[in-house]
DNA sequence: GCATTTAATAAAACATTGTTAAATATAGGA
DNA sequence: TCCTATATTTAACAATGTTTTATTAAATGC
């Protein structure tokens, strides 16, 4: 029928983005396809490729949402938090809770492989290095350091909590999983933060950089 | 023209195992196909599903194969180690340098998802579980603890340094994405460990048990 | 107000995928 | 030597992402 106009590109970018959310919430990665985003936002499946150049570009925009959300989750929960270490805890927290809430989207923003070899991957990097500068600032809240330390320390404890959850939170998590996850990360995060505490830390840094591999006995 | 017991079941098994690594450490999950293992082997696609039930059988075997490995590297990393701490540290270069030579099928390990719902995805649970075990024992030794705070403790460490990998190392690594890694893991182990024996450990475990969804201000 | 162009949408076609059903050929026993 | 069981292939199916072609409605020119 070719009606036009009747939604502007920008609108039916919105409305697929939508459509896919749910669907990936619902069914998961494996149910996400062409042809349901299209019926569902009441249209055909070429016109999809009138707005994304391909699935990736659509799933790598969904990542981006996500990672959005989650960032606005994080500036939340860290709302009242007035010592930084508390601040931490619940970043961390804060973290497990949208990883379980919405483990689908969640774990797509790591899993996905797109199938295309020239379709940029690094597209939502900014998205995911602010919240490493989210725990960069609380850590310089805590401790007066060199930046590069700071960095470096921020980039192990957040990778740190992420891989808890990858490890505890499946793609259907139960209640238990969840606690379980908690209860790591403040492990973590506590021990960690009291050894950061204890440690001359620029010492670390020159004994360790740059012979990792091969590491001595 | 159906040439009949030139390979055992079992034969056929391993060859469509051995195929199926080569390709998909050349060409990462996404290169994997029925047809492209069955020709690799010989045979045509039907013979495959005389072996295995579906393609999500194949690859959970894969993944076997491939955990197995891992324990493998771990265990030999291990061998001349004398001090725990150090163990610890070469535990997970150990982990970091695998994923790193074999980011496709390390990778294939977390971020597979079966077609089917009713294939079992927890058979390789126990391999996985080896791991945190070389884990606690290194715990142990370190330091005299109720069991349970070293298996919590194991699990968080272990999780701790596979997010580091997971954030660090992607599906092509360069040198010094791993160089990071390994920094990163040094630097979380080792304030882990002092964490840990600067703080009442079991104090901890009671005051957060159970609390964790929503963490008090 | 009608014809023409242009762009939005649909429909169809293609190659590739996992999986299954049917066909076929071979090995071993009668 | 035939027969049967089974290993193996072949063909077919449905679903997928993507591209190409066809159609229709709006905008434009006169």
């Amino acid at each position: 029928m070719g009606r036009r106009g009747e939604h502007s590109k920008l609108e039916i970018e919105c409305m697929a983005l939508e459509a896919a959310e749910t669907i990936i919430e619902n069914e998961g990665y494996a149910g996400l396809s062409a042809r349901k985003v299209a019926t569902a936002i009441g249209y055909t499946v070429g016109s999809l490729y009138f707005v994304f150049r391909n699935l990736d570009e659509l799933v790598l925009r969904v990542n981006g949402r996500t990672l959005d959300q989650l960032y606005a989750v994080l500036i939340n929960a860290l709302a009242d938090c007035r010592y930084p270490q508390r601040s931490l805890l619940v970043l961390g927290a804060a973290y497990l809770d949208f990883a379980a809430q919405h483990p689908h989207r969640w774990r797509m923003i790591f899993e996905h492989r797109p199938r295309d070899e020239e379709t940029p991957t690094d597209i939502n990097k900014e998205k995911m290095d602010r919240c490493y500068e989210l725990v960069e600032k609380q850590l310089q809240a805590l401790a007066a350091r060199p930046e590069e330390e700071i960095v470096l320390a921020a980039r192990a404890l957040w990778s740190s909590v992420h891989g808890i959850a990858a490890m505890t939170i499946t793609r259907n998590p139960h209640a238990e999983d969840v606690q379980l996850a908690h209860q790591l990360s403040i492990n973590l995060i506590t021990h960690y933060l009291t050894g950061l505490s204890m440690t001359d830390f620029s010492n670390v840094i020159m004994q360790t950089a740059g012979r990792a591999v091969d590491y001595p006995k």
